[in-house]
DNA sequence: CGAGTTATGGATTGATCATTCTATATATTA
DNA sequence: TAATATATAGAATGATCAATCCATAACTCG
């Protein structure tokens, strides 16, 4: 809060959301500062780096923010009043919707804006990587309780199942920057979820 | 076949395939000349550009490369010496051995190199996408044919098991670069093709 | 008003980008 | 050996990159 002094010419919130939106189009390394100025606002080298640290300090900002905002979709994966399998269902099939909207860049931020940099900035992949695993533990979690509460028998593969809804979710982001439409996405999730059923139905066996 | 003149001192061959490598590795934006002179030989620019036109045509050269080499897992699709529901899942299994195998670059290159760019690049991006689109036109034949041929009912939603293992196909690259093994992701797909199973019981439905 | 504080415009930094130029070295052909 | 052709090294091109500097404008507080 600045008391004192000149105050700040633009809306630091909406260019923090204008970054986002042109990071989330571009990339990190691909999106310019002058390009960034731009869409913040027009606004001059000097502004900008009076209100953040760096270009890099801005990503991170930009990152939070999608986090709190699109990327709240795979917060079904932790809803705990659902059964295992529908949280699993729900946060698969909002992902897809939130991917395919118009209304914003598409496919995921976290999945595409940074899945290729140079060797310098190697820590920005790695600041993804780190969301990423959040969701999968997420994802884990999830089928770990179905396992705990009887949904899934005791001798359930757990990497596996894991393996399965994650690959698909992550292959939602390429399908959506091709243009695959929600419908079809959201009917190919419909027959992956009788995988479940079928991991459901199973009986007991000996673990390996 | 150079017939008169000084000889080049450098393998163009093994200079491509470098070259494929490292934007394999790092993407075609973020791969720089100088990077690419030095593992193709420590090269000078002058040599570069008497060996190849500019950077986007050695690009297109290590993508045709990669097509007939690594890329041709997916050829698995187009084999119709086995059935529809062989040809994909051995052409899944394949590409995500591949895509997993430490000898090169994670992950897939006609997926990951240019999922990204400036605008004024977008050219580049479009170049991968047609490429991904002969992969999706080799699945989407096979399973026209797993139909054709008796495997799948005729009331089989042929988009929707498109997408499905399209979907899951696409999403190997993000989980390869994650280090998803190799075995979880077989096991993964072998569920994912009880699907098929599924979708070949069926009995015939009155189609939408 | 005057002192203190902050943001701004605009020029500038040094690095790196892809690409081109010049001069020279080395090959083949006549 | 002379003419021709090609590749080379190394410097230089102009553009753009992220980031910084300086002088000035505009605000609050005393």
């Amino acid at each position: 809060m600045p008391r004192t002094g000149l105050p700040r010419a633009f809306n630091r919130d909406e260019a923090v959301t204008a970054a986002m939106n042109l990071f989330w189009e571009h990339g990190f390394e691909s999106t310019s500062l002058s390009q960034l100025r731009a869409v913040m606002g027009n606004i001059s080298a000097a502004s900008f780096y009076a209100a953040f640290d760096s270009k890099e300090a801005l990503f991170r900002e930009a990152v939070e923010r999608y986090i709190y905002t699109y990327g709240d979709v795979t917060d079904r994966f932790r809803d705990t009043s659902l059964t295992s399998k529908a949280a699993i269902e729900q946060g698969l099939r909002q992902s897809a919707r939130m991917q395919t909207e118009n209304s914003h860049p598409l496919g995921c931020l976290l999945v595409l804006s940074a899945v290729k940099c140079s060797p310098e900035q190697h820590h920005i992949q790695e600041l993804l990587a780190k969301e990423r695993e959040r969701v999968r533990g997420w994802l884990k979690s999830c089928i770990e309780r179905g396992v705990a509460n009887g949904e899934l028998p005791d001798s359930t593969d757990i990497p596996m199942l894991l393996t399965l809804f994650e690959t698909f979710l992550r292959g939602i982001s390429i399908q959506a920057r091709d243009h695959v439409p929600y419908e079809t996405m959201d009917a190919a999730i419909t027959q992956l979820m009788r995988v479940w059923d079928l991991s459901a139905k199973t009986t007991t066996q000996v673990g390996g």
